[in-house]
DNA sequence: CGACAACTTGAAGAACCTCAACCCTTGTGG
DNA sequence: CCACAAGGGTTGAGGTTCTTCAAGTTGTCG
């Protein structure tokens, strides 16, 4: 455990990911520390899990460390739409501290670390730091920010479309913790999983990728994707990463 | 101005839609004062008109008091993805409070009026009142719920399936609020707004209303909606209303 | 080696789009 | 008061995209 480390200043041993790329600069030290302090435990996850359910009381939230996780709504035939694709240092249901429950299901893709905090610490964390509490905020809306983006992915392009702007958009959030070049990242999924997320068919999905790695665009296999032209697969998606609230540099 | 009516606890003459229907009843009197003395100004907007654009710094949130508007994306081929409906009640950009712009176009539908508050104002009432500032977060984070839901809606549904859930939950929403009695309501847009909601063409629109007018269903027409069997629309919308957060009773 | 899951490909069909024409209502000016 | 223009709604015909179904192929792991 970290605080086996030993604690100093900006020491952020388990939640040094949290808004990496965004508006982390904001956060003060004291702000910093609070919130490793706040974390009350860090546990594995098996791969491929449920881990919380929709519509069910909740009275604590998680960070993710590493791995990849997901939320998703079934539809009445059984189809899974994904509607949210979580990295690390994104948090996972910290909507859940004002809602009490959350209205999807969350669950893994692959085995998964993640730090829990109960909505008890964070209530005093936000009545006694309004700024961080802000901040806290501000990360729950960066997930309907990208909710947006999905619903116009979903609304307005071709499958080809969808699936470039899925890996534009995952490609940027990946390289603003350190996890993608810009070249080459792991992506531990399945063609069923892209399909669940663009709102197309596995076979469609596979034609799909197929047109990618023929145009030289992108190859996705064993969990890898490798980026051939990042320029042009962020064009034919549609991708600027404005909604992603950068660091202004 | 509401000022001309005196005060007293719990007067809400501008603010008592906010969250009515949903959680208002956790507000306390104070709360409910607090959020009504915010109020830096109420104006009125003229129909289809861009008010606040996307990616410029703003420093005023506003909460919807009477009229249709709506958030948007535009592709490249100049085709709009709405991905928002405002009705009365609803807070329209409280979530540039913490981001401090936003991702998306904001504009008006019909003529409306709104009321102003300063994130200046904003920021002092989170600081002093905690639970109310998380109040105000839980507001926006019905935006996102709403937008998992449009996400599930595009994803998963067919034409037919996109409209009757649009229908269902603008029905609901507006059920909160008082502006629609389960059999009957005023939404005034055109059939290619309801195209730009459902990611399809307004002809196919126009062939979907036919159906679910021959079929019994709904008509829709003038800005005037009749709901001739809300439980098959809703069953054909896959709606639920548990992802907009409903009072218990 | 065999079993299983994931990926791949082909062929046929359904859903939706595109383009074009027409209708209906509303408002305006002669 | 009528003619006409304009915008929104309606319909048909044909084309495209994506789905469905079915049959392999490849890779992995006991």
């Amino acid at each position: 455990m970290a605080k086996a480390l030993g604690w100093g200043r900006g020491v952020t041993v388990i939640t040094g990911q949290f808004l990496l790329g965004r508006r982390r600069a904001e956060l003060s030290e004291d702000e910093k520390e609070a919130l490793e302090k706040a974390v009350d435990a860090v546990v594995t996850l098996p791969a491929r899990q449920l881990i919380v359910p929709r519509l069910k009381p909740v009275d604590t939230s998680m960070l993710l460390l590493e791995g990849l996780m997901c939320s998703y709504m079934d539809a009445s035939d059984g189809e899974r739409q994904l509607v949210g694709l979580h990295v690390p240092g994104d948090p996972l249901d910290l909507h859940s501290f004002p809602l009490k429950m959350i209205d999807h299901d969350l669950g893994t893709l692959t085995e998964c670390r993640v730090a829990q905090f109960k909505h008890s610490t964070i209530e005093r964390l936000d009545a006694e730091m309004p700024h961080l509490g802000r901040m806290l905020w501000f990360a729950t809306l960066l997930d309907a920010a990208m909710h947006r983006e999905w619903i116009f992915r979903l609304g307005r392009l071709s499958a080809l479309g969808r699936v470039a702007h899925f890996f534009s958009e995952t490609e940027r959030r990946l390289r603003f913790v350190g996890l993608s070049d810009g070249e080459r990242f792991d992506l531990p999924l399945q063609q069923a999983d892209l399909a669940s997320v663009c709102g197309i068919t596995p076979v469609h999905t596979n034609r799909v990728l197929r047109e990618l790695r023929e145009r030289r665009i992108l190859t996705f296999g064993r969990g890898v994707v490798q980026v051939g032209d990042l320029k042009l697969l962020n064009r034919i998606g549609e991708f600027e990463d404005g909604y992603l609230y950068p660091e202004k540099r």
